[in-house]
DNA sequence: TACTACCTGTGACTTTTGTTACAGCATTAA
DNA sequence: TTAATGCTGTAACAAAAGTCACAGGTAGTA
């Protein structure tokens, strides 16, 4: 799994193939466990080798998502960590079992400026990350909330149906069960989805 | 000026400096002009030395603010767009004189492997924006617009006083003028702020 | 002075979102 | 089978935010 992610992340250094091998472990984690805690210090940089991963806000009784972490994919917050000893200010939370890289942060910085292939992967992680939240940022300022639940649905998806339950999606969109019912229902009755128990089918993308 | 931030940066490389001076170019503007525009191709990386510039986004009639830039700022979507070249989806416009230094964005992606110091500024500028916007983002969700707008008042105050106008303030908290006189007109009954003409008094900062 | 362009205040109304409360189903475990 | 738990639907109400309309103030300037 670790040659996966050397090669998907093109890394050529030998040198950095060896330290990886040799400095990072992995580990594996069922449905339900906690990667990182709010205001816990981060150690390590998670990358997700297979599963998911949720990583979120809490705030009192309502959360928020920052984003997916699905297979291959690095934690932007843990990487951002690496850089300057800090807390975390997000809860991750596996929702399908996974195997996750973890790399002590000493490492990350330093290789940084050491091996190239990892400076790219650094910048590019960082890039994407910060396009990703500026688009979220201004749908949630801009989008009612309407729009973003079924914006939501069609990019969460696969094979035009979406098996989420109203309260995560509720969760998931920093909003609650009720209003995400209805919302839903009025979406059904425009006929762009159909609404089963845990399932969702988009039936018009726009 | 340049000078200035170079010593800022701490660029300690005089290889660096040479570059610097050779291939990147100071130029001035005045208030309204427009550094970026929504839509338009990044060319050079913009680093504002002084003065101050607003970049927001913009949607139909309303705008959302992502950042201001002072003294020695650098535009992280400037920044971003150096590793791939891409189109900006936001708009920046002069607020205050300033003076702007412009590094064509060939240079910015070499010199990220080629000089730690270089290397460290623009890590260092991704990942602090990145966790402001993470901040805003969770604000934006989950702090009612009242609480926002008395935060930003007591961020953006100078010796308590805040010199903005109510339209100013509803740009960049993503509403309408309207809801901010009213809101303000409410906290100013608290007893928390003082309103004047183009110009709020920050009473108690709770 | 008179004109214009901003700026602020506010009432009245609408829409969106959140809250409370409860009912009926489905699924699983005991 | 029964109980418990989680999922969905929905009415009724409350609160937050947005919209419309208009009045009056201030400052610059022609």
């Amino acid at each position: 799994m670790l040659k996966n992610f050397i090669k998907q992340l093109r890394i050529t250094e030998e040198e950095l193939q060896e330290e990886l091998q040799k400095y990072s472990n992995i580990t594996v984690h069922t449905k339900g466990d906690f990667i990182i805690k709010n205001d816990e210090y981060i150690k390590v940089l998670k990358i997700v080798l297979r599963g998911k991963v949720r990583v979120y806000q809490d705030n009192e009784d309502r959360e928020i998502l920052i984003y997916y972490l699905n297979d291959m994919e690095t934690c932007t917050l843990s990487l951002s960590a690496c850089f300057e000893d800090c807390k975390s200010t997000v809860n991750a939370i596996v929702e399908e079992d996974c195997a996750i890289l973890n790399i002590p942060v000493r490492f990350v910085k330093d290789w940084n400026f050491k091996y190239k292939s990892w400076n790219t992967f650094t910048t590019n992680t960082f890039r994407e990350s910060y396009n990703h939240l500026i688009n979220q940022y201004s749908n949630l300022a801009f989008q009612p909330l309407k729009d973003r639940l079924f914006d939501y649905l069609v990019s969460k998806a696969s094979n035009f149906i979406v098996k989420k339950s109203h309260q995560q999606l509720a969760r998931e969109l920093g909003t609650t069960r009720e209003v995400v019912s209805r919302l839903l229902k009025t979406i059904e009755k425009e006929n762009k989805v159909k609404l089963g128990l845990k399932e969702i089918i988009i039936l018009d993308k726009n």
